[in-house]
DNA sequence: CTTGACCCTGACGCCGGCGTCAGGGTTCGA
DNA sequence: TCGAACCCTGACGCCGGCGTCAGGGTCAAG
């Protein structure tokens, strides 16, 4: 299949899939005129990075995962460096979503407190604050 | 205060104050010889502003939400549009945060098999399932 | 008086993930 | 034979959240 097929089976652009390939994220045999070519296969990897990227992961982030996401893990080095900043990432993407659940409950209360009038005052500021010391200091694993 | 005490204070930059102050987040008084000056709950507003940063959010949505985040929710406005807007964004959240747990049991699952290879184990299912119930929960007010 | 630490206002730079334009080829149907 | 609809490679633009440099004041200590 082509660019402009691929594209629209996994839900983005041409442009966006020219990127990923030159990002490294996928590859492309070309035809006689030029025209990228890709095989079926294709459409689920570019829509595991779609997925990822939807999750928040940068292109390098995804980069490493790739061999792991798209079903033949056989194929991943799985050497050890591999696996500790996959770890690294886990442990970054824990605390990035420690940080917003953090802000989605402190969100929350507000809202609570807003629309429930102004009866009561603030009922539990201990516990988020704690959820949230804990986010930010697993923040920066570098 | 001054605004390098000010930042030292809250654990940013200068100049991330005045991106914030130009961005309409906080204000500050002049000091005669031109100098920003703050007063001590700048601090608490501004330990807000990058909670709710680090947590992904942007400038603009936290322009929405600040009144009710500093404490004084008297002078909140507290709009029914306010409302409605950080309703949406709390939904958004939520959605982002399903998005990356789902990658992140994911990811530790792939981390698994890889390691099981070698060695079995590693894991802390328990906590990851926890997790992604929460994610789960969150989305439903939808 | 000078030095150094702070402050000021612009304004440009960078990263990430593309959109978009420029300038050109190919292949198809009418 | 021509236009439309694809494809190609560059390269610049944009948004967000600042970093950083440029060029200049303020002020207390030595």
């Amino acid at each position: 299949m082509r660019i402009g097929e691929l594209a629209a089976a996994a839900g983005t652009t041409p442009r966006a899939l020219r990127h990923y390939e030159q990002a490294g994220l996928i590859t492309s045999g070309r035809a006689a005129n030029g025209y990228r070519t890709y095989d079926a296969g294709a459409v689920v990897r570019v829509r595991n990075i779609r997925a990822l990227l939807d999750a928040g992961l940068t292109l390098d982030d995804v980069r490493v995962f790739l061999p792991c996401l798209d079903g033949d893990v056989t194929a991943a080095p799985a050497s050890g460096r591999a696996l500790e900043v996959a770890r690294a990432r886990l442990a970054a993407i824990d605390a990035r979503i420690a940080a917003q659940t953090a802000v989605r409950d402190k969100l929350a209360a507000a809202l609570d407190r807003a629309a429930g009038t102004r009866a009561r005052q603030t009922a539990r500021p201990a516990e988020q604050a704690e959820r949230t010391e804990q986010a930010r200091r697993g923040r920066s694993p570098e």
